[in-house]
Parts: structure tokens; sequence; C-alpha cells
DNA sequence: AACAATACTAAAGCTCCTTAAGTATGTATA
DNA sequence: TATACATACTTAAGGAGCTTTAGTATTGTT
């Protein structure tokens, strides 16, 4: 039987973030609960740790489990978009305009503008959908359902959720709801 | 020398999707390129794997990872923060206002909102952190030093960018900025 | 009963992991 | 300068435990 090849290798990932934390191996290895040693190998794509030892380390270093899973081609840059030419979407009383979003590191974030004109809504009661959500009432008011419950919501106001309940969100008012809504994962737009 | 404690154990996840695909430990061994047997022993949580064996297996059965390593102990629920009570710091001429933030499934964010009087800023250029930002302007306008690059920013136009290259945010107009930020992972607010 | 298929167990081998010692660099003291 | 000391990381050898091979137990089928 030939030599099984490794085929994970976190070493660099895992030295990348300890410089940015600037913390050195022994650091590292105490709050790990391993060897200093043990580190530098991982790092080096000496050895293949077990899963104990990995989950350990990245606990340590505070790592998302995910970064460390998926190839990731970083050098992301600084974008942005400007007021006039944002994507936007637009269906009977709700208007959504695409804002900045983050997809990097396997973390998926989604920043949009909404407006729901009096008596629109957005959301469906009937299901909801894995991820979390973050609303902030930049003006006017509005309701929100979720679940069973109900909330009213006035400028300044804010709320988060996971949206695997459902949840939909009404202008009853006779002014129009601006908001900036916050989405993980991306739904509305690809 | 006492036993280490194994701290993660993924048997039962492993088993239950293995039953449900209809696999044998032959046909998963297989897949995976490891024997029958440490399958089986991994199963029964007789051994803790390695991280190579623990992803071959992960991929043999097409287990999606953060079903593996995520606890499911949901039981998010809505959270909502008035305007007049939520948390605020004010630092010279800065005023954070903590909003909703999102801490599961390793997934951080924080979302904020953000006034800068006349002639102040937020950030240092000699740093980055590790981290991805999202920024909203509601009003007014200012300019973002990032790296050595500089860009002007007015009402409604947004911004997003990787953290850990240094970045500041000057407002050097007359007149007051209000923006919502979006930070992960967290940093202002513990 | 005989046979096959699946799951589990025991012992031997191989890899990770630790301990201990080593290198390299920088800083302080005489 | 020389010496001693401290910090950060690497290397080597032995022990712990993951992994394989081989074998046993259980179940179902003809």
């Amino acid at each position: 039987m030939l030599k099984s090849k490794r085929q994970y290798h976190f070493g660099e990932k895992i030295h990348l973030v300890r410089e940015r934390r600037k913390a050195t191996l022994k650091e590292v290895a105490l709050a790990a609960g391993v060897s200093e040693s043990l580190v530098s190998q991982i790092e080096r794509n000496k050895v293949s740790p077990s899963v104990d030892t990995l989950l350990s380390i990245a606990e340590a270093l505070d790592i998302d489990l995910e970064y460390l899973f998926k190839d990731h081609k970083k050098n992301t840059i600084l974008n942005i978009m400007h007021a006039d030419d944002t994507d936007f979407l637009s269906l009977d009383k709700v208007l959504y305009r695409h804002f900045a979003s983050i997809d990097e590191r396997n973390i998926k974030i989604e920043a949009l503008s909404l407006e729901i004109k009096p008596g629109g809504e957005k959301g469906k009661i009937e299901y909801g959908h894995p991820g979390f959500e973050i609303g902030i009432i930049i003006e006017g008011s509005c309701k929100i359902l979720y679940g069973t419950e109900e909330y009213l919501l006035n400028e300044g106001d804010s709320v988060s959720f996971s949206s695997d309940i459902p949840h939909i969100l009404k202008n009853n008012s006779s002014s129009i709801l601006k908001a900036i809504w916050i989405i993980t994962p991306p739904r509305i737009f690809k």
C-alpha cells in the first residue's frame, strides 16, 4: 500500500491568523491545550492533525471553521457603490436597493436598503429560510410578525432574528418606511 | 498520564447520514479510502479520527461540514432594541450606537449606527484588524482612506472592504455624518 | 445447513503528539 | 567584546492512539 497523500492542509491559514493576532506558538499551544511543538509542525504541514487538535487550535485562535475548510482566494479590496448606480429591484410596493456585500471566508453578508410604501409588506408568513437578519428602521414605522408574535418598530429601532421562523414586515402606516436590512446568507440578490 | 478527554464527537451524525443514504460501512470506507473497521469505530466514538479521515468520510457521504461542526442548539429568537435604550459609546466627535448583532453558528455580525461630527474621524491608519466591514452613508458625506487610497462617499453611497488593511473614515465637511456600519467579527462592543 | 452480507472486535503497525534538547535572534550586564 | 539570559521557533526520539489487517458475531437468504 502506498503512503497516503495528505489532502488537506491548514498550516498556512493557521500561521497567517496567528501572525495577525500577534500570538506566539506558546500562547496558542497553551490556549489549545497542546504542545508548542505540535502547533509548529501543523503550521508547516509536517503532520495532519487530529480533529480534536485542529478544532482546539481553531478555537484558541478564534478561527471560523468554514474559513479553515474552504479554499478561499482572498485579496478582497475596497468596493464602493454610489447611490445612483446601485442595483435595485422593485416589486409591488417594496423597493430593494442592493448595497455592499461580503463574500469572503465563506462569510456571506448582504446589506440592502428597503423602502416599503404604505400598505406594502416584505416576506411570507408561510415559510422561513435558514439564516439570520438584522433590520434597522431609518424612517417611518412598521409591524413585524415573527412566528405567532407581533411587534411594533419605530424610527431608530432595530431588530435581529433567525430567519428560519416565518417572518413578515408590514407597513400599515400612512408614510413610507425606510430601513436598512442585513441578511446572511444573501437571498435576494445572488 | 490520564486519558485525554475527547471534545468532539461525530459518530452519531455520520452514522445517521450513512443510514439515510442506505450505505454500508464497506461502501463508505471504499469511497473514503479508509478501512471499514475505522468507519465503524468512528461511528461508535471509539476513536477521534484525524482530520484527513473525517473530511474524506464527510466527502464520501456528501455531508455538509457545517452540519458536522455546528452545535445545533438553535433557539435564537427575535430580539428588538428600541431607539431610546440602545447602548451607546461617545468619544470625541464620534458617536457609536449599538444596534442588533448576530452571534450564532459562528457567524458574528454587528450592526451599529455611527455619527461623526465635522472634523471627527473613526479608525486608525496605523493598523488594520482581521474581519470585514460594510458601511452605508445615510446622511452627509465623508472621505475614506483605505491603505494608500482615498475615496469620497456621499449620501446613499456604500462601501465594503476587508478590515485588515488600515482604514479611516473622516468627516471633513461642515455637517454631521450619519452612517450605518456593519462589522464582522464585532470589535467595538464585546 | 450452507452461504453471503453486514457489523463489530483484537492485535499489530503507523502517525500523531509530547518531552526534551537544539538553533537562532535579540537584549542586558559587566 | 564577551557573557549571560530571554524569547521564538525547530528538531529528534519515544509514547499514545489512530488505522489496518484479520478474525468473530449476527442476520438474512437459498
